[in-house]
DNA sequence: GGTAAATATTAGCCTTGACTAAATTTGTCC
DNA sequence: GGACAAATTTAGTCAAGGCTAATATTTACC
């Protein structure tokens, strides 16, 4: 019973979801996470098992899963994978922000610790990646930025600066990108309100130019 | 039906095997291939039954099996990505030579037209990967280099300068470079003469030094 | 040219991971 | 507190790809 790109999927799964519910032991619902990974809730279930045996993840049945700490180091890994691949097609490949996410989605799976470190010193160590997430490190460690950020300042009173996106999605980022948005921009009480309300709430954003 | 790891992995089997013969419409045998993917005989007979199915190959029972044009154009893609990223792990991230077969045997499976044209031209569009091995260029043509060098000079009468290494495994890599052989080494007839007879066997040279 | 050895294929089974349909549990509403 | 709706799991099936054991073909030797 090893690694396997299935199984990492639905690991990453379960940490993202547990991760936009109140933290990393939260109780994510197969589901859910069907529908994340579009396959069948009855696909999940015995995947979700087998995640439990490989001690990954926790399973009470008609409660839901969540990650082992073991899982969480797991998971974290995929994530860190992911976004410095990412970092890579954008700012070194010239890939556009919106194209990077399937590719990276395939990448993330490439098993050598040793080319993840390398890869990270050539880029330079980056904390966040080009969608404005933060990079875990090579311990595991997350330094969220995004605390300091805002999901969207009361009235657009003044202006912000785009700090991340919290929708990856190939047609969400293109449609970013056609207004003109992107991480470290800085939007104007109009231009906000020129966005639509959809992309509006995908954003967050510093109220202060100088914060991090 | 469509493309996978293990599909991909039994054509490139195919394709370097039938190389090694007289060329890519050289009949290989089912045995050949299962040593060389490790495993057994009868699997590689069903997966070459599906490769047929796919218009990729030829299967002949009890004879062998040939790749088709479209067989020969997919795999030779399939280099192509290899010796791009085993170029870009040796000379972006500093690998040795000998680490980055096993790398690039999972990087190749990586899906994406526009990624391998933007590696290529990041990587300056090269020539020859870090063994040697002519990189095929994206119409899958492969200036093939090595009809100018030879096996190995009789009788070691004057020095060589080392053009490829036929043999792209760990142990035989790290074993040249304990050497002090890598690509563009010149070695002199008491270096040849110093070399195991393993070693030497894997060399490709040239004997004039100016030679491409 | 017949027979033994070597090689290849077929037959049948296993595991992974997906699916549909059926059964079960949970939760909600009166 | 009971009944119904929603969510979840269980049961049973399927395809991909691997394996072993058995069969079939080719080759080679006398």
């Amino acid at each position: 019973m090893a690694r396997s790109t299935n199984r990492e999927d639905h690991l990453k799964a379960l940490y993202s979801l547990g991760e936009e519910r109140g933290g990393y032991d939260a109780w994510v619902s197969t589901n859910e996470m069907a529908v994340a990974l579009g396959v069948k809730a009855p696909s999940v279930t015995n995947m979700v098992q087998v995640l439990q045996e490989l001690g990954w993840a926790e399973h009470r049945p008609y409660r839901g899963a969540r990650l082992t700490p073991l899982g969480r180091e797991l998971a974290v890994g995929l994530v860190r994978k992911h976004r410095l691949w990412e970092t890579f097609l954008v700012e070194q490949l010239g890939f556009g922000w919106e194209q990077v996410h399937d590719i990276a989605e395939q990448m993330e799976h490439i098993d050598c610790p040793e080319l993840v470190d390398r890869l990270d010193a050539f880029l330079g160590r980056p904390k966040v990646d080009p969608h404005g997430d933060p990079i875990p490190d090579a311990a595991g460690n997350i330094e969220d930025n995004r605390e300091l950020t805002v999901p969207l300042p009361e009235g657009f009173g003044h202006p912000v600066v785009v700090k991340a996106v919290l929708d990856d999605s190939h047609d969400t980022l293109s449609a970013l990108d056609a207004h003109g948005v992107s991480i470290g921009v800085s939007l104007s009480p109009e231009a906000l309100r020129a966005l639509p309300a959809t992309l509006r709430d995908v954003l967050l954003v510093s109220q202060n130019p100088s914060q991090t």
